[in-house]
DNA sequence: GGAATAGTGTCTGTTAGACACTATCTA
DNA sequence: TAGATAGTGTCTAACAGACACTATTCC
């Protein structure tokens, strides 16, 4: 009665398409931008798309989203995760497709972008100026990226995989206040920073208009993945 | 060169099946259960499972959640999310099945289970009693699942949803404790719930052995969704 | 009264948040 | 020296965590 994967007949079921789609995240001058490609065919001709393609039968979920990331942009090797999975029916014209969604943070300044055969062009775009009319309901998935962007930068060190290998904590500061739009205290982040032993002095000095600051960069333990960090409410929680 | 979906025609290529999975917990005496059912056939016959089944082509992922959920349970309205995709080649060795999971909170007590003709059996067990050899990567979802009630029972007010309607302090604590792992103080426990303002004092009393208990309620305003609330390091933010 | 459970009062160390201060560079 | 930016010292209110206490029931 109940069809389950009990009694599946794999031949027999229409089945929908799967893709992934990757909200690319980067900095350039200070301010959080999303990388976006625009469409060239029908739907949404001309309209702005978040980079994706279907899976293929043979890569995982994961290997799929790195290899969009990849023909995009050309990076590899870069911090990104599972965002969530849109499946309405109907949000595709063209058939049922079920999309997988990504979020990947890159150190933009690395980067160097690769128009695809299949769009128009590829652009950058600052978060809170983006394209109107994006296509399918990319304007959804993006606005939920960015929403568990800023949430997650309250309790882990992601907004690290944003940055350089080197940099200082006045611009480490900025990128906080530009991604939560709210200002910090100064001396209470450095504090926070310092008391975390998540930083190593390189020792080096950076050169600004006033006072250069110091260069430090994330201790190797640290770098990958998302080690607890909270820029308030310090936690001292051994667990986990 | 590239597939994207800008080209992409839809009777090309060979597409993956989907599913979702559902991952059910219940408190059932005080500890936390899921319901799991036992497979009648080819592959991993006898093996226990989470529930679930294919999508079909005109509902949406959730809408296929919450149908699965009622077929194997009988319940509906109750508190759900989207966990996780899981999608890895090979996970099910009859084709690519790529495995939207949810998971569902229940009031077991209001429930009543009913088997499925795809099942030999449906049956609850406590998170750390699972059976061994679980069917597919069920057990990876399974971990996956736990981990994160734990981790969002941290920071929301989703125990609530196991819970009848009305309940003592006494209660949520040992719930919040049987969940966690970890003791709690009762006194700090207490005024935390007090200062949120969560609760609502029925003025009923609960007998029991000893002194009798207050019996609460949540705000009205409160009970759905995951409302903030920290069972420790109380949290001021007005936003979100 | 004693056992069992429910519920409260209060001290202490930690720390987030505020803000005034000092330091080091360039022009 | 002034302007600009980097970085520090320190006070205070809030609160998590600890723990001893009181309250109300049943036997």
């Amino acid at each position: 009665m109940t069809e389950t994967a009990e009694n599946y007949d794999a031949t027999k079921y229409e089945r929908p398409s799967v893709t992934v789609d990757v909200v690319i995240f980067g900095l350039r001058s200070g301010r959080l931008h999303v990388l976006m490609v625009q469409r060239k065919h029908w739907p949404y001709a001309e309209h702005w798309a978040i980079p994706g393609g279907f899976v293929n039968m043979d890569e995982s979920l994961e290997m799929a989203a790195r290899r969009e990331l990849e023909e995009e942009t050309g990076v590899h090797d870069v911090y990104m995760e599972q965002l969530y999975t849109f499946g309405d029916p109907g949000r595709d014209p063209r058939t049922r497709v079920i999309s997988v969604a990504y979020f990947a943070l890159i150190r933009t300044e690395e980067q160097a972008l690769q128009v695809s055969d299949e769009s128009n062009d590829v652009c950058w775009f600052p978060v809170d100026e983006l394209p109107k009319d994006l296509a399918f309901d990319h304007e959804k998935i993006l606005r939920f990226a960015i929403d568990r962007l800023r949430s997650k930068l309250e309790y882990t060190t992601l907004a690290f995989q944003l940055l350089p290998k080197e940099f200082s904590l006045p611009k480490l500061k900025r990128i906080y206040e530009e991604i939560l739009g709210e200002q910090l205290d100064k001396a209470n982040f450095y504090r926070k920073l310092r008391d975390s032993d998540l930083l190593e002095d390189t020792g080096k000095l950076l050169n600004s208009r006033g006072r250069p600051a110091r260069l430090y960069r994330f201790r190797d333990s640290r770098i990958e993945g998302d080690f607890v960090f909270r820029y308030r409410e310090a936690k001292k929680k051994d667990e986990q």
